[in-house]
DNA sequence: ACTATATTTGTGTACGTACATAAAAACAAT
DNA sequence: ATTGTTTTTATGTACGTACACAAATATAGT
């Protein structure tokens, strides 16, 4: 492996000058600095990032906003971890991470999130971009200061973002719609169910709605999806109550999809009769979505690798970060079918070891 | 973040002796020993495995036992891959690798590979078991050397491997049971190819099989299962007649299932009316079956994530050998089922990139 | 008590890079 | 030519650990 001491030695210069060419730092003679260039590239020099990470004590340090999680959403623990995976393996090459909560059912809980965030004078912000108006304040406000950013899990476009890392959601959507196919006859009607706030910032949602649909349209299926909105979705009796008369009213209906992370609490409200008839199809593996596949109520779950999500974010700007690598594309996590069977299999039980 | 310096202070001893403490090296006064140990475990020290890899440059070397990939049969290309890109991430840790591949179907080309492997005094051996008998052999002799080796992909028991890697081939073949009676009527008749020398040595088809026929059993389904022996498989001619006179002679069969790497050998000899008319079902990810996916001749593909396999055999070495992280355990990858949709997220873009 | 020997502990240098500081060279102004 | 100023280059130390070697202490034998 090539060393600077082997650069300088063979450009007839000191380390540092070599140093100051690898790193832009000025105040090299024109002449020296094409030399010395000229050699890194016969070479194909690259910095020992060990070496640099040691010389560089806790260089960078990025800091993450994204939704808190709880008893009730558990969604947002997986990135979590998967952030705190990651920080495990880059924090010996000099990389910190801190990660900031907010309340997302509240844009200033976001904003002041952003505020204290930007205090610990971040290199680089993994954000998700739960509010289009305040991510819009808050990019701008980056751009000035030269900090990039990455957007995790929502793909919202129009921001230069170095990155998006998350899923498809329109062919996660579509393939929803492929597998409620399977079980059902030709011709029959679908339940997918809403959620008033998740209907006005969260284009995820209806992007999987679209693809679900268009599944149907693509394959000239005679079908037809029903659409029903819930006002408010954790008012137990409430819900269960509309659920069931929907049903009640409409019993041409073989499935329910539910494109966002709650269809538990759609599993668990569902009288016997439907449950035992109806195909269940949902997103992502919570242990309460979890616990609905293995007791039969739900049959597919889309996993968004949500670990996943929040490890490769760590990575992508890590590398962006240490070796200056850009990756303008958006990172696609697969889309994982979860069944009964196999999804033991997709729990990472690795996480935070050291 | 504590050091040895501060440990070394904290004890009134040398950093010599703290570093001889850590290390076992020997030469210490029990009672000096005592009395690090305990610093070092109240402050839950780790070695800063950055400064470490700088100091001790490339003191380990991990080979790989693995079987070769051609145009044929691709497979093997997936997990090496995988080891390229976990060699990219622990190389600056002082860990280097070599992979060693045979000829599968040779178990001498599999002893001479692992003799040259030998030779190049590996710290740890990363190792695709084969063939059972060498497989004794090799590791008798691993142990009386001392050196740890793990086993990739084939799960063979009764070794003293620090660790298995791959997937759980019975629950694989159960949930392609479950796939394959999806989009079958309730009493139908399934295929299952097997390959004759595949059935000698690959414990993963058999349990793959004994999965498929249990989803059956347990789930009390008036299904039966044919096993076709297929000879030759790389005889176009004779495997398109024997299978589609199969068809002819049993027109109930409404599914393919195929326990091995090769389905799209089965898709192509295919007759038209068969292809459009049977479910085929098939194993791991390679650019043939793949195509086979896209082109809808068949339904699903079971990946096992070779390229994963590659990537965590490395990583649980690494860990092994630089933190003394043991790790007894199955290291199960998740069972990706795969379809036309989804089959786009999961191919790898990112390795050897550096 | 005095070597000889074994045991235990301390010191210094290397790994490859980053960066601060010192030194040298180049240039300009008088 | 001398001094001052700027540009350019060289040197040295630190990061935290590993390990060779030196030094100090303990133990045994006479």
């Amino acid at each position: 492996m090539i060393t600077i001491k082997d650069i300088a030695k063979e450009a007839n210069v000191s380390e540092g000058t070599v140093d100051r060419v690898i790193h832009n730092r000025g105040g090299v003679a024109k002449k020296t600095a094409a030399k010395v260039q000229q050699i890194l590239k016969h070479y194909n020099f690259k910095v020992n990032p060990v070496a640099s990470a040691l010389a560089t004590k806790n260089k960078y340090f990025i800091v993450a906003l994204m939704p808190e999680h709880n008893e009730q959403d558990l969604f947002w623990k997986s990135p979590f971890s998967g952030i705190l995976k990651a920080e495990e393996d880059v924090k010996n090459l000099g990389i910190h991470i801190k990660i900031f909560t907010f309340n997302q059912h509240e844009s200033n809980s976001y904003l002041n999130a952003y505020k204290k965030a930007l205090e610990s004078q971040p290199s680089a912000v993994i954000m998700v971009p739960n509010f289009f108006k305040e991510t819009t304040e808050i990019t701008n406000d980056l751009e000035k200061l030269k900090i990039p950013y990455l957007f995790l899990n929502i793909d919202i476009s129009g921001f230069k973002n170095i990155s998006f890392v998350g899923q498809d959601s329109y062919t996660a959507g579509y393939i929803a719609g492929k597998l409620m196919h399977f079980n059902s006859p030709k011709s029959s009607e679908f339940l997918i169910i809403q959620f008033k706030e998740n209907i006005i910032r969260n284009n995820a949602v209806s992007n999987r709605v679209k693809g679900f649909n268009d599944y149907l349209i693509k394959n000239k299926l005679d079908s037809k999806t029903h659409i029903l909105e819930i006002e408010n979705i954790n008012n137990d009796s409430a819900r269960k109550e509309i659920i069931n008369s929907y049903l009640k009213n409409n019993p041409k209906i073989t499935g329910i999809f539910v494109p966002f992370s709650k269809i538990y609490l759609i599993a668990d409200c569902l009288e016997n009769q439907y449950l035992d008839k109806l195909e269940l199809i949902g997103f992502d593996n919570t242990q309460q979505n979890i616990d609905c596949l293995l007791n039969d109520s739900v049959s597919f779950l889309i996993s968004q690798k949500p670990f996943e999500q929040g490890y490769e974010a760590v990575r992508l700007l890590s590398d962006y970060l240490i070796k200056n690598k850009i990756s303008t594309d958006k990172f696609y996590l697969p889309i994982d079918i979860l069944i009964k069977e196999n999804v033991k299999y997709n729990i990472r039980k690795d996480f935070i070891t050291s």
